[in-house]
DNA sequence: CGTCAGATTGACCAGAATCAAAGTCAGTGG
DNA sequence: CCACTGACTTTGATTCTGGTCAATCTGACG
């Protein structure tokens, strides 16, 4: 995933930055990514959809507009890891030279942005400052990959959900305050490196501790959210 | 940590590059990263010395000349991950934009290049071509880390232990059969996520299932490698 | 109402962590 | 030359988190 550039929050950094931060800094400063629109097509992904697959090569790169995308690699066993759970705004695929090392599929019905490679390659060839900005994406994007990596490495199921939560509320929060999110509790527990089981059985150890209300299995209320910031701990 | 650019072998990929290897490289095809040798400056560091710091502003990328790195978060408990093992040839420090999210140490005494990110910057603004290559390195290295997020999450003691030795010696095995492992078995288990315990304990498996023999505790061969590509699993 | 996919809950199990105790080896000094 | 030290490694016993297997529960939809 490569996230547009800036680096003020204090909130984990795979966390992507929503259409409206861009629309927003885009008023006081200019979208650095502002050059690749033109060279942009946009089209819609029906719920389920792959938009790329894993050894695919890396011809287009892409940006959600709407709706939600998850990449996803196979493992050996059968399982699933996700990579990223990527939202409005959010850039992706542009990780890969060659080909794709993860598929890209459609959370819910959505709206994507496809940009051509060899395009943008050659833009940047004639304009450093896009090429920097590209670079540095790149490189944010490493930096949320290694956070991801230590993440789902040294954590506890209930550090990783309260982890996760919190990061989906920074990127999802509705005017209600109930995050809305946009997948299945495997969708979860394949991103965070644990069953659905466990996830579930975390779900309601956080209700029963009053840290989380549910208005339904997709609707979710941080009611202490202190709580779940000391439980993430400092990754 | 950032790859010397090109991708020919069946092995993970967050494998450097050996020097020789560039070298090799350099006859065939001008080294693509060549035009930043003129901005490093060489320096020595001795065995557990820190090369930079978590969180110090990321001013400087580097490479491993001799002797070999390693890239290091502290956990909350305590617990340290190690992000890369670098060996000569491998750069590091790229990754970064605004501050290091890893520290750098040396694992044993080195030689390390150091480029002032400044420099490089500059120069990659006037450079397109050598501006594309620093991005394909970090997108490269960006891969990595995610093939890493994946085996770390999803396989099991032994399986990480294959991955690891069949990367070591793809990258540092002697004209001997040996492969040398610079670090010690608690580098190998915060590099793996695992404890010494298990590290020392799946060795002493491998061992009496004959797939691997030690000449001493640093000193590795591997002899049945089919079995060892087997066990790893296809991340 | 029945069906079916997804979610929850419970009982049990396995793999790796933890706790504890030796074993190895290089370096030091009598 | 040998005993002593201290760091590192290996091995064993036990614990515990999270996975597996299995049984409901829920809710959307025809």
């Amino acid at each position: 995933m490569l996230q547009v550039h800036q680096q003020t929050r204090t909130v984990p950094a795979n966390i992507g930055w929503r259409e409206a931060d861009v629309a927003r800094r885009a008023t006081l400063a200019k979208d650095p990514l502002a050059a690749l629109e033109s060279l942009g097509t946009t089209m819609a992904v029906r719920r389920g959809q792959e938009i790329y697959a894993e050894g695919d090569p890396a011809e287009c790169c892409y940006k959600v507009v709407e709706g939600s995308v998850r990449t996803v690699k196979l493992v050996a066993d059968g399982g699933r890891q996700i990579g990223d759970i990527l939202l409005p705004g959010d850039f992706f695929g542009f990780d890969s030279f060659g080909e794709h090392y993860f598929s890209a599929q459609a959370i819910s019905a959505s709206v994507v942005k496809r940009y051509p490679r060899r395009a943008v390659v050659t833009r940047a060839q004639g304009d450093a400052t896009l090429a920097r900005h590209l670079n540095e994406l790149t490189a944010k994007a490493l930096q949320a990959a290694r956070r991801q990596m230590v993440r789902l490495c040294r954590t506890s199921a209930s550090e990783r959900m309260a982890s996760f939560l919190l990061e989906m509320a920074d990127r999802s929060e509705g005017a209600d305050g109930y995050i809305h999110l946009p997948m299945s509790r495997s969708d979860i527990a394949d991103y965070l490196g644990l069953v659905i089981e466990t996830v579930s059985r975390v779900f309601s150890q956080f209700k029963q501790d009053r840290l989380i209300t549910m208005k339904d299995v997709n609707h979710i209320r941080l009611v202490d959210r202190d709580m779940l910031v000391e439980l993430q701990g400092d990754i």
